[in-house]
DNA sequence: TACATTTGTTTAAACGTTTAAGCAAATATA
DNA sequence: TATATTTGCTTAAACGTTTAAACAAATGTA
């Protein structure tokens, strides 16, 4: 069943050469001369030659593979680092390798352990938002390959990390809220354990601050930040004695939940309640109205994240340490928040 | 720098014994000892060793990696595809590798060049709206590994499909166009050259005629359906002398545009204009108004695909061919072309 | 001419496993 | 007691590469 594969004894019998010679003409050795090396091409090709990559790596101790987890692919803003990290990576010879924890620490486990597994010369993660227990992301240090984060990182393990700055962002926010009036800000928030929503809670709270508004614990809420998660914050700030005249989400599916609950209960955006979501996912623009967003800079993270590996890669006496870029976040402003011209 | 990892042979030494013995111990081979067994484990444990996967594969023929390439992953139906297809191949002790081909040829064509490398054991693939030339499918196939295509596929490769019956979708929505009073309905479809965009604009075709409607040229359009494609197209309905009063999108993501484009133009939907979109992608049950939608059953394709590859792993000597497996798309009627039941 | 260098190749070991074959000791069978 | 079988391991080859070391032939140098 299984077609035999063409290995590089194959070409050598043909030619009468050793196996040897093969692979340095294969590798361009400049030891092999050029009238070998074009035999070799042509009857690598016509034998439809594909080198074996388990028997290169082996050998050679590198896989030219790099592995990538995310939380999941289907959102904009992972999707686009992904394609980012590919680019830069498959111009130096690497292919990547993408996995998805679907949020969920033993998923994540799950990937690393393939990863690593499969031999990657590196990984690059954005952590799920479960996970807590680092030791699976120790375990890939200790291995001694190189481990860069974006977005969802943690200091802890004094590796390089690619963000944004989420604590500014978040007085961004506020500013242009308080700009266009509101006096009662809510915030949906992430689980502050993982450390960007941490920062988002804490610039939130510090910019109240700031601009002396009330800080009002009922005004603040922890969850996932799906849009069901979205949708059921926003019922419970509706149902206070006071409702925010805004509300600012950590993230834009549960931004989009609460606008679906802001439009079922008829209460006008941005004119009773001025909304601000994070990520600036592509629906943010084509929901009515369109939602006031933060762009992460997805690309440029991508591409850090994948430079980044390839500094170790090409120099691999560097010790790995918490080397944090940050990049600064754009606000966008767009309906659900802009009282001035509204609708 | 490097840190040097646990092999068999560390693990031998500690215990003085073979490194054979201890491979079969890890496989639990019947003819080494439960005391033996257990040393080998232990010791396993505490010096962490992993296998190398480059040296099993390499030596049993077998990577235990099956590549899954889709055109991108967010969108919410490649997505989910690629959680079930994870989920059951995960459970028989293998693992994924997702590609992206971005729609684009060349890169499709590295995707599978890169995982054929990598020594998959398998290919689950949906194919890239681009993509014409089938040599580098052909390639899969000669190298005698399964090959199992969904959503995207084409006859002539002779290998396993798993997708939905397009061509009768297209009937059902136009016949639930028809029930809800429309006369004149028009298809942004997508490029014909793609089987399933053909069997949809076929079906919309001969549905037409088994009303009796009309079927007018400049009703009918192709494209690559994305959210401008959909702009556009909508556009150049708008502008005819007699407008349609439905539209039929081949994409959810393309009827987002023609959405964004009526609502721009404050036409009515659904009761100046109905409009159907294809997919069942989460969004469409967030805008306003909700737009009706095919359900592609995602998570059916993607258990169904593995299953197919399984089959072919745990009886390597049945020959692959053209083999379909249909499933029926359900139409989830939501306001955009419920003219009975409006805002 | 004698020696050194360069060129182009081969040989053989190595990477970390798996696995067929072999073998000694323990146990079962007659 | 002698022979057969089972148990529990070892030996060695193999998977397809890469690469250090060796070496013969060709070329250069004095």
């Amino acid at each position: 069943m299984k077609k035999k594969k063409t290995t590089i004894k194959d070409i050598a019998n043909v030619l009468n050469i050793s196996a040897a010679a093969v692979s340095k003409a294969l590798h361009n050795d400049s030891r092999i001369s050029e009238k070998t090396k074009e035999n070799v091409r042509q009857v690598a090709k016509k034998l439809q030659y594909q080198p074996n990559h388990l028997a290169s790596a082996l050998r050679s101790g590198k896989s030219n593979l790099v592995g990538v987890i995310v939380p999941r692919t289907n959102s904009n803003f992972f999707s686009s680092v992904i394609q980012n990290i590919e680019e830069v990576l498959n111009k130096k010879g690497y292919s990547i390798i993408i996995t998805q924890s679907n949020e969920s620490y033993d998923k994540e486990c799950k990937s690393i352990d393939t990863l690593l597994y499969t031999q990657v010369d590196g990984i690059i993660a954005s952590m799920a938002n479960e996970t807590i227990d680092l030791s699976s992301y120790e375990k890939i240090k200790s291995k001694g390959i190189p481990l860069i984060l974006f977005d969802r990182g943690e200091n802890d393990l004094n590796v390089d990390y690619i963000g944004i700055d989420d604590y500014n962002s978040s007085h961004v926010i506020v500013e242009h809220l308080v700009k266009n009036g509101c006096q009662r800000i809510a915030h949906i928030g992430g689980y502050k354990r993982t450390r960007i929503y941490n920062n988002r809670i804490r610039g939130y709270v510090d910019a109240l601050k700031k601009h002396k508004l009330p800080l009002d614990a009922e005004l603040l809420t922890e969850g996932d930040l799906t849009i069901e998660d979205g949708r059921i914050k926003m019922r419970q700030l509706l149902s206070l004695k006071t409702r925010p005249d805004a509300v600012y989400v950590a993230g834009d599916y549960a931004a989009l939940g609460a606008l679906q609950v802001l439009k079922e209960h008829k209460i006008l955006v941005p004119k009773e309640i001025s909304l601000v979501g994070f990520g600036n996912e592509p629906f943010t623009d084509m929901v009515t109205p369109k939602i006031t967003s933060v762009n992460q800079h997805s690309a440029e993270i991508g591409k850090q994240a994948a430079n980044t590996f390839l500094k170790y890669i090409e120099n691999d006496t560097i010790e790995q340490s918490l080397n944090k870029i940050i990049l600064t976040a754009k606000l966008i402003v767009r309906d659900s928040s802009n009282k001035k011209t509204p609708l």
